[in-house]
DNA sequence: CGTTGTATAGCAAAAACATGCTATGTTTTC
DNA sequence: GAAAACATAGCATGTTTTTGCTATACAACG
């Protein structure tokens, strides 16, 4: 008789770790799943369980903390467990960020199912899984991602709070050229046609 | 024999909608169940479906809109629908939102098992059901807390994106009059001078 | 020592946006 | 059934931003 396979689930959105936890057992074949929404209730499990083989899906995302933080942990309480990242997340800075980890799997909430089945299928076989919509972010590593100067942040910031050109420049002690000249130089890094895409760009990059 | 009761989930992420249906149908008890994470497939069913008895559970972020934009769509296709709103949203602003449009119900993805089944319960029977932990907030609504219309978040979202007046105009087939008259009430409202302002008051808000 | 990147600054024309005002039909609410 | 809120649309005027140019000074890199 073959050992029972394991999975847990880490996510603070109870509904939904207890309805990945039945979708886990019905199309993911895990013999037992669990659930977890409290970091700590999740550890204590994870002492008790010990040192089999276990597969644990981690949300990015969780109060007070996130899935990368946790990362080290659990693999020092378990060394065999195979982690899978889900996430609701898009933003290349936190695929990069969970990227860097080398965890099991990224899978995003957005998959589907038979995605979700290939993606048990490669880490149970021993292979990383990473959702095909993430890969261009990775690609991004090596090729520089975009670095605003110093300055061109500093202005960035006076925009993301409303404040006009010519605001800025009062502030900065700038001629308004120069501010004009500064954010057409950000934007056009960013590749960005409008302020609001600008925004959105920093807020994605975690620049602001 | 008694009819089947149907339930449907609306979210755009998809291993969440699908889990989710499994847990309708196991601990939910509806006989039929139906995920969807596009909404314009979710309107050929609903099309489809008639005037009958439904349950539908609504994600409140949704791409490129949000629920509420489309609770009136959905009222308007099936009278006799019940809605209950699923989100993993807590601020004020977004409880305030939804709960001025009176859905039958409103959910945290954060509910335990217990309130999920009371939930339903509720709802099943005429009941409006609102997560306790969201009550404080519906007290706070006579004390007018900023809500923008559906219209208006719906066009917050295409500025959002970066998209002028007139391309906004243009994808929602308004007048840019209009898109112009929706954008100053939303400014005003919002005690925004800037679209800069505006797009980090929604973000706060978690209005895109 | 030249090239590259950064910070600074300017002009002018075109495009986009903001604002004060009005107005009408529909939907919701009390 | 009246009042309030919402969605729609328009005009006129002034302000702001965008964009295609140019230009100087300084610092770092090789």
């Amino acid at each position: 008789m073959r050992d029972l396979t394991h999975a847990v689930v880490l996510d603070d959105h109870r509904l939904f770790a207890d309805s990945f936890a039945l979708l886990l057992q019905k199309i993911g074949q895990f013999d037992v799943v669990l659930s977890f929404s409290a970091v700590d209730e999740f550890f204590s499990f994870l002492q008790s369980f010990g040192d089999q083989e276990l597969y644990v899906f981690l949300d990015y995302y969780l109060p007070d903390t996130n899935g990368l933080a946790l990362f080290a942990d659990i693999k020092r309480q378990c060394r065999i467990v195979k982690i899978i990242f889900i996430t609701s997340a898009f933003t290349p800075a936190v695929i990069r960020n969970i990227s860097h980890y080398k965890p099991d799997g990224i899978l995003s909430k957005s998959a589907e199912i038979p995605l979700f089945v290939k993606c048990i299928r490669d880490v149970r076989s021993g292979r990383k899984f990473v959702d095909p919509q993430f890969e261009p972010f990775l690609a991004q590593r090596d090729e520089r991602g975009t670095t605003l100067t110093p300055r061109e942040i500093e202005l960035l910031k006076y925009f993301s709070q409303g404040h006009s050109i010519a605001e800025t420049a009062a502030k900065t002690f700038l001629s308004p050229h120069t501010v004009v000249a500064h954010r057409r130089k950000m934007m056009a890094k960013a590749n960005c046609q409008t302020i609001a895409q600008m925004l959105t760009y920093a807020r994605d990059n975690e620049l602001i």
